[in-house]
DNA sequence: GTCTGTAAGTGAGGAATATCACAAAAAAAC
DNA sequence: GTTTTTTTGTGATATTCCTCACTTACAGAC
């Protein structure tokens, strides 16, 4: 155990078990608890009124989870979290962080570290959709897989979640058709291939040059 | 003066003092300081190496800027700061802050809160391009310069600062004749017009209902 | 005032991406 | 093993947005 992860058990809380497919809140609801998060997997999204969803992580053991509205004066989750495996949280009550963050000045740099990483990780997502369209934002997403997923092969790197075509369009807000056409391109370039459903990279160089990666590193580069 | 900029005047620090157009710090260079912006306005963007710009945020007075790398072990600012009009800043270096942080934990709460409400700001743009296209991102760019420079008269809002199609167009990632001709028919729609070079927002909320806005309060859809 | 440079506006064509409508394949349920 | 449901794959078409090429409008220099 790290010592930041040390550092969050130290404050009282509670542990909360999901099944796959819980939700352990959902946009709109009032905001109570932060989380954090010992086991298991669990989506980040955010739902159009269309219908569209949009998944923006898949946090894992020692993610946080539902910081932002920590300090607000009428705290609500902007997004939902569901969990894709049965999974563990540690939830901490935002009075309750509120005290220990202001006794504790190693806590909140602890916590302004984490956010600050957060931030990177949102612009450098941001930046690779803008500029590079939906095939930078697929490719980003496969190398953030890649950092945080993936399984080292001697010809390239598995990427052990399973993920319907679906799940993944919805990480770079596209059309599950186009995702679908992309994949397919990408097979055909022989930059991935499909084994037992999952998704292998056999070039990730490749996808790191299209949208000219900055190789900022795997605790930016990461999907969590 | 408000209390959260009266503690970032009482750290060790220096005055730079910008002219229009100069810079403050570019991507890539070595990360040295934090910046408090004193007075003016200062855009920061990033770079694409096909030329185009993607404009980020438009920081004044009370912004904080450059606080992205702060505790990284080789800090680099990953964007471009340049002032839009003569501007001052206040520079506090990197380890005199963490020091400060250290030994004053409301400071460290502070910042947890500024960088939160970044954090929030991201988010909410995030969504409005992805699910909403380039209108999306011109009308939730539009939206926010009201919020942050507009100026209320009876029949509408004033975006007090003025902006080239160009300039508007880096902040949505958008071709300029693109932007031109959605600012085109905005103005066909009876939305916006120009007085005196600026834009004058007649119907905001024809704005924010395009793009199911959740009013999250200006101190969240703003784009300092 | 004229000249000159920058910004705004616009048409035409093309690339990227979405949508609709299915068929094929795979997985899950029985 | 068969049925049912879910997921994947693909063509056709529509929409969005970009790029190129150019004209018009405006502002500052001289």
């Amino acid at each position: 155990m790290d010592s930041v992860t040390r550092q969050f058990y130290e404050i009282p809380g509670k542990i909360i078990t999901l099944q796959s497919g819980e939700y352990l809140f959902h946009e709109g609801d009032q905001a109570k608890y932060f989380y954090f998060v010992r086991s298991g997997k669990i989506f980040i999204t955010k739902y159009a009124e269309s219908g569209r969803v949009l998944s923006l992580r898949l946090a894992t053991k020692s993610s946080i989870i539902g910081e932002l509205p920590l300090y607000e004066e009428n705290p609500v989750y902007i997004f939902n979290a569901v969990a894709q495996v049965p999974s563990e949280v540690y939830a901490i009550e935002f009075p309750t962080l509120h005290s220990y963050l202001e006794k504790k000045p190693s806590l909140a740099i602890s916590l302004l570290k984490i956010i600050g990483q957060h931030m990177r990780k949102q612009h450098s997502k941001f930046r690779d959709l803008l500029l590079y369209g939906k095939k930078g934002a697929l490719y980003s997403t496969l190398i953030r897989l890649a950092n945080s997923y993936g399984e080292k092969f001697d010809d390239g790197t598995l990427i052990s979640v399973p993920l319907t075509n679906q799940e993944l369009a919805n990480y770079s807000a596209t059309a599950r058709e186009s995702l679908n056409r992309m994949l397919g391109e990408l097979r055909r370039q022989n930059v991935i291939e499909m084994r037992d459903g999952l998704i292998f990279i056999k070039n990730i160089d490749f996808l790191k040059s299209e949208i000219q990666c900055e190789n900022c590193g795997k605790e930016i580069c990461n999907i969590e």
